[in-house]
DNA sequence: TGTACATCAGTGAACGCGCGTTCACTGATGTAC
DNA sequence: TGTACATCAGTGAACGCGCGTTCACTGATGTAC
């Protein structure tokens, strides 16, 4: 199962361009680009219900195959559903590791738009994420809650570098590091809820809210428990 | 859980059975006890599963009553999820207006801990909260979402008597009531994924993040936008 | 190079199951007189 | 006070439906020689 995954899709990125000019599709390439599609319309589906109450038949018929054709790509949903959380994590570190990379890294409100940016192209994977993130499947909740402790983590390290905050101990910093996830969580989940019109408040507001936070840290007086 | 179904209902034999030798149930009240069933079965189902997957035909057997009987409580799922919100936040508001009128009001440890009190002795309805405010029913996490904003603006009335504040333009007093509200609820669902051997830390970081909120709050500067 | 065989993604019929919902009903409780 | 009728929570049979899963199959693609 697995290693057929990886197999195909190592196929798939490295001849993706070359086939769409000159030859026919694989076999291999016609099965990743069904999983791939059983995979985006599952994502679809999720747009305004849980993964929990998702059904195997709906998921084949959104990628236009059969509903046994489905076992040619996973074993069950929930193998489907682990797929998913693997494929958007891979999305959260990759965006993660950009942004550390780009200029303004420490500035709270550039982080906080890059986010947003990221949000609107990765919308479905987003709201999977913050829809499972405490209900349906234990290894999904277990996937990302894991995987929100390491952004903080990493976001802690930032602030350990910033002038002001050098001299903290560890576990106000990773206090610190953990209010501003749960303050950019709350506005992605909102951002995802509201139409456009409103969006420009809720970030608003969390710019605000990061403010504060700032402003706080600032006259924090960090010392021993 | 037929057995555990089975002990609410011994407890509610029993209770009938001590009525029963002074006056008999009048329909009315047995009626509202079958609801009252009906309700805390569901809550003891959503333990380990979410909303969206749970069968009408499970509740009315957790309940004692036959599928049919169902409809003489609640119109369908959707209608007994959004009692079990309504019922919830009767809860939490009632938690509310008593830590406001107790002693230290003002002081954010002594209500976190006031409402850390209540989260386990309430485990359910705060479970189904944490779980479904994000959940897959729609119509679920309108009704939570409407009711903590609700919460919310409460919080914004209650910081607009607080000395330091009266001055605060009422955005701000909102994005700071929002802040707290959403730092507090990461904190009860942090409380309720962890043991009780971490509770202390999850609970000393609290603390210290509403610390740090308030410290942030006495150095803003309120203005229009 | 062509031929013969192997592989395997996708098909379609079939199954048993739990679901939500309908319906006519029962019999205890409540009420009018 | 007793009687006759109304109410209504709960019953049980029945329904059609979508579900996950099995199975034998098809036919295009891939491979060995």
């Amino acid at each position: 199962m697995t290693p057929i995954t990886d197999r195909s899709y190592t196929e798939q990125v490295n001849t993706h361009t070359l086939i769409a000019v000159t030859e026919p599709e694989s076999r291999a390439e016609r099965k990743e680009r069904t999983r791939t599609a059983l995979l985006d319309g599952a994502l679809e589906l999720l747009e305004d219900r849980s993964f929990a109450n998702l059904s195997l038949r709906e998921v084949a018929r959104s990628a236009g195959i059969v509903p046994t054709a489905f076992y040619r790509h996973f074993a069950s949903m929930d193998d489907l559903g682990v797929a998913l959380v693997e494929d958007s994590m891979r999305m959260l570190r990759r965006m993660l590791r950009e942004a550390r990379r780009g200029p303004s890294a420490k500035d709270a409100g550039a982080s906080l738009e890059i986010l947003l940016r990221q949000v609107h192209a990765h919308e479905g994977q987003f709201r999977f994420l913050s829809r499972e993130r405490y209900g349906g499947v234990a290894e999904v909740r277990r996937a990302i809650a894991s995987e929100l402790r390491l952004f903080a983590s990493e976001l802690t390290i930032d602030l350990s570098r910033v002038p002001g905050l050098s001299e903290w101990e560890v576990e106000d910093l990773e206090m610190a590091a953990d209010l501003i996830v749960n303050t950019m969580m709350s506005t992605v989940v909102n951002v995802l809820e509201v139409d456009q019109r409103d969006e420009r408040e809720v970030i608003a507001r969390a710019e605000r809210q990061l403010r504060l936070i700032m402003i706080g840290m600032g006259g924090w007086r960090s010392g021993p428990r």
